[in-house]
DNA sequence: TGTATAAAACTGACCGGTCAGTCAATTGAG
DNA sequence: CTCAATTGACTGACCGGTCAGTTTTATACA
């Protein structure tokens, strides 16, 4: 049963091992550009390897996306859970997104291309469906904490989270086009005019002016 | 000199042809999965007529995707000279993004691709940023004249560009991953919450309670 | 107007390269 | 010895790009 158990856990590492190589592939060339070689070579094993523990390209590439996803919501909630304040919160949120400029990069570059394969094909279009919906439950959670409490304005929640999710993809998005600007800039333009909207302008009017 | 004309006419008849049927495809399949005879069943050619008006695959994809900028941007201006109110102008700038479901999808889906490719190529990194700049100067000029006009509250011309750019964006992410709600419903969440920054509130809170 | 000639437009078979997936052979732990 | 894990050579399908050849159009001339 040791035995057994210790089989499990190996084969689970090494899966973990090629689904993290895909999911880096798939960041830094975009996923018709990877290869089973390339995500072979990155895990340290080979080619024949990677469709023993996937039945195919497509199985590794989905379970690269559910990892994905599993790891940003574990972050979100982790994060939003350490503070109380629902404008803290917030800010909180956001910044499990914005974390540093390598690692937003390779999560957007992944996450635009599994929402590409998700409008195509019907298995990953499940997959990114469920997890657009389980990130909104957390921002949903902390609008609706933040209007009862009066920290926020009266917003309709629909709209709010709306808002909150399109601008942290959108601002991403714009972080990689400009020129002007840091990575940096653009999270705390995030936080600024995300705050602003729930609070009505009434916290942090004093940063903007700076 | 007339026949010269015409001979050049119809020759860009051709490319424009095949610059269409290029866009039509990289919405329905993506970049990397489109073919060169895809292109050329759908504009009715044969596949070497393809490589005869374009050098590669890249340029005619180049094509598409400055034609596809061309229009997006060509559209904003026509739809915003029409009106002359900041707000009315706002909307208008919105509604000439979000048209229609078809259109929309197919603008999104290839406009994705390209930003995908943006990363990637350099090629394709210049066009984008030149027409993420381009679209630029609309908006900005709008809200200028409208905190100018007193007709937006005192805001940061960057927060607020970057803002309205954002939201539309990632509001389109949005509608095609959820199942709830029509395009027209994001369409109109897009105006409202822009709308309701750029004002604070002040215009559409009737609109917001129904 | 009809005919000859040249040029441009167009075609699809073909080539070379790539890659997902297969499988027979090898390794090594128990 | 057994069997799961691992390998990489191999296969067949696919595709971008080439090119020799065909068709269409324009031009020149009688």
């Amino acid at each position: 049963m040791a035995a057994k158990q210790f089989v499990q856990e190996y084969e689970d590492h090494r899966r973990e091992e090629l689904i993290k190589a895909t999911y880096m592939e798939v960041a830094e060339k975009g996923y018709s550009n990877v290869t089973l070689q390339d995500i072979a070579l990155r895990a340290g094993v080979s080619k024949g390897s990677t469709l023993y523990y996937f039945a195919s390209k497509e199985d590794l590439f989905l379970g690269a996306a559910e990892w994905m996803s599993q790891r940003v919501q574990n972050r979100i909630v982790d994060a939003v859970a350490i503070v109380e304040d629902p404008i803290e919160k917030t800010k909180a949120l956001i910044n499990s997104l914005f974390t540093n400029a390598q690692e937003t990069r390779n999560f957007f570059l992944a996450y635009t291309d599994f929402v590409s394969m998700g409008t195509r094909n019907k298995r990953f279009h499940d997959l990114n469906a469920r997890f657009y919906r389980s990130c909104g439950v957390q921002d949903r959670e902390i609008i609706e904490a933040g209007i009862e409490s009066g920290a926020f304005r009266k917003l309709d929640i629909e709209d709010a989270t709306s808002m909150l999710r399109a601008l942290v993809d959108g601002l991403m998005l714009q972080w990689f086009f400009s020129s002007d600007g840091t990575f940096e800039d653009y999270r705390r333009r995030c936080e600024r005019v995300v705050i602003d909207y729930l609070t009505g302008g009434s916290v942090n009017k004093n940063d903007a002016e700076v």
